[in-house]
DNA sequence: TCTGGGGTCCTAGGACCC
DNA sequence: TCTGGGGTCCTAGGACCC
């Protein structure tokens, strides 16, 4: 059995903690820049105020209603994620932190789950301020869709536990796809015209169907909404893919030489977010934008990367990277809105896929002794799968570089002597 | 006359999530 | 004038190899 655990409005919910003047107060929060609105209290929900409505054509509204605004605030959030984690870690041995206010638990088949959902509500209360919801259920996505419910019907107090048999399937009958978690807008499009628009008739189709409208995550999905579990909870934190930096500005700008100085402001910033989660990243993409919510201004959008000659998130060589790709997808007389760098074949500082002995300095060609056995153990091994690595000195831990079948190896044989060295 | 087939890797783009 | 930011996964299609 999962629960799912869901904090209520929660940059809404933490912004109140401290300020219990604003209980019954509608409170919105909005994104980076001002730009929109993110969260919304059950207050600002009952006055229509939508999540993704632009703050400048919402204001009005939001004066006329006395709503209390607040620029957000993520290391506040943050900190009350952590709290809230370390509360629920008391209610289950398998706990899954899915996102900054969402949880995934899960209990054994013989945990006493009556009371559980009450509990877990009250507990967190009480040691964070921060209301939640509860949903049970047999499975990742009806424990999601529980939770829906929990939140929805006021009979509820915060927790639903998803019935068996009939009683569940009334439930999917009443829920059209889209409220499924995985099954977005094209997804429930798509279904439709399938003649499938409610969770019932999802959960009958074949697992071929299912893969022909939905490929593999549907048929997931589907197996899910019978009961049968097959996403597991994921206790431990994967390290990152990606990392990003992007941001749209206030004004629209024109020339290469505004973009640059955001260009290199992101991708500083990105430098830093890989050295603080003790990463580096061999290839680094760039893109720029226009503003698309200008249709009669001529569009363009652009993004290109390059692998790095080291894996690195050292700043000067990755701002440099950046702005040489700028260059290259820059074009006059369009005003951008919008930049963005993002890293890539991000791994850890400290990671060595395979390390051995450099020849001796005496031998006579260390280049070729390099080449020929990396060579082999990638013929060996795969195309790549061999990356030069050197433990280095205290001022340079270590550097490492992507295989030396990469077509860059050739072209910067210094930079890969020093490494060797 | 008749022009293979199987595999991998990479990129771009679409879709989803919060 | 003013419309967020950061992620993941999957697929299709092209390049390339043998």
């Amino acid at each position: 059995m999962f629960a799912l655990v869901d904090c209520n409005n929660f940059y809404a919910s933490c912004e109140r903690v401290f300020r219990p003047e604003l209980a019954r107060v509608p409170v919105l929060v909005l994104s980076n820049n001002d730009g929109c609105v993110i969260a919304r209290s059950a207050e600002a929900k009952a006055l229509g105020f939508e999540m993704g409505d632009p703050y400048h054509l919402v204001r009005a509204k939001i004066e006329a209603n006395g709503v209390k605004v607040f620029s957000s605030n993520y290391t506040l959030y943050g900190d009350f994620s952590g709290r809230v984690l370390e509360t629920l870690k008391r209610f289950a041995e398998e706990i899954e932190n899915y996102s900054i206010d969402e949880s995934f638990l899960k209990f054994s088949p013989g945990a006493d789950l009556e009371h559980v959902g009450a509990e877990i509500r009250a507990t967190v209360h009480q040691h964070t301020g921060i209301p939640v919801s509860v949903g049970l259920g047999p499975s990742k996505v009806l424990a999601k869709l529980a939770n829906r419910i929990a939140k929805r019907r006021p009979e509820c107090a915060g927790v639903f536990r998803m019935p068996a048999g009939e009683g569940r399937a009334e439930i999917l009958r009443a829920t059209p796809t889209q409220e499924l978690w995985g099954i977005g807008k094209q997804l429930s499009a798509r279904l439709a015209a399938a003649g499938v628009v409610n969770a019932q008739q999802l959960s009958e189709l074949s697992e071929r169907a299912a893969r022909q409208v939905l490929t593999v995550v549907g048929a997931r999905i589907v197996a899910e909404l019978r009961g049968a579990s097959c996403l597991e909870i994921e206790e431990v934190v994967p390290t990152k893919k990606s990392v990003v930096c992007s941001r749209s500005f206030g004004r629209a700008v024109e020339t290469l030489a505004e973009l640059r100085e955001p260009m290199a402001d992101y991708t500083s910033r990105l430098a830093e977010k890989l050295r603080r989660e003790g990463l580096v990243c061999a290839h680094l993409r760039v893109s720029v934008e226009t503003n698309p919510f200008k249709e009669d201004a001529p569009q363009y959008f652009a993004g290109r990367g390059c692998d790095l000659i080291t894996p690195t998130a050292f700043t000067p060589e990755l701002v440099e990277t950046a702005l040489a790709l700028l260059e290259t997808i820059y074009r006059p007389g369009f005003r951008f809105k919008r930049v963005g760098v993002m890293a890539l074949e991000v791994m850890p500082a400290n990671a060595v896929q395979l390390g051995f002995d450099a020849p001796e300095p005496a031998e006579l060609d260390r280049r070729a002794r390099l080449m020929t056995a990396v060579a082999r153990l990638n013929g060996l091994l795969g195309r790549g799968a061999v990356r030069v690595a050197a433990a280095g000195s205290a001022e340079s831990p270590w550097q490492m570089r992507r295989g030396l079948c990469s077509p860059h190896y050739t072209t910067r044989w210094s930079e890969l002597r020093r490494v060797a060295a």
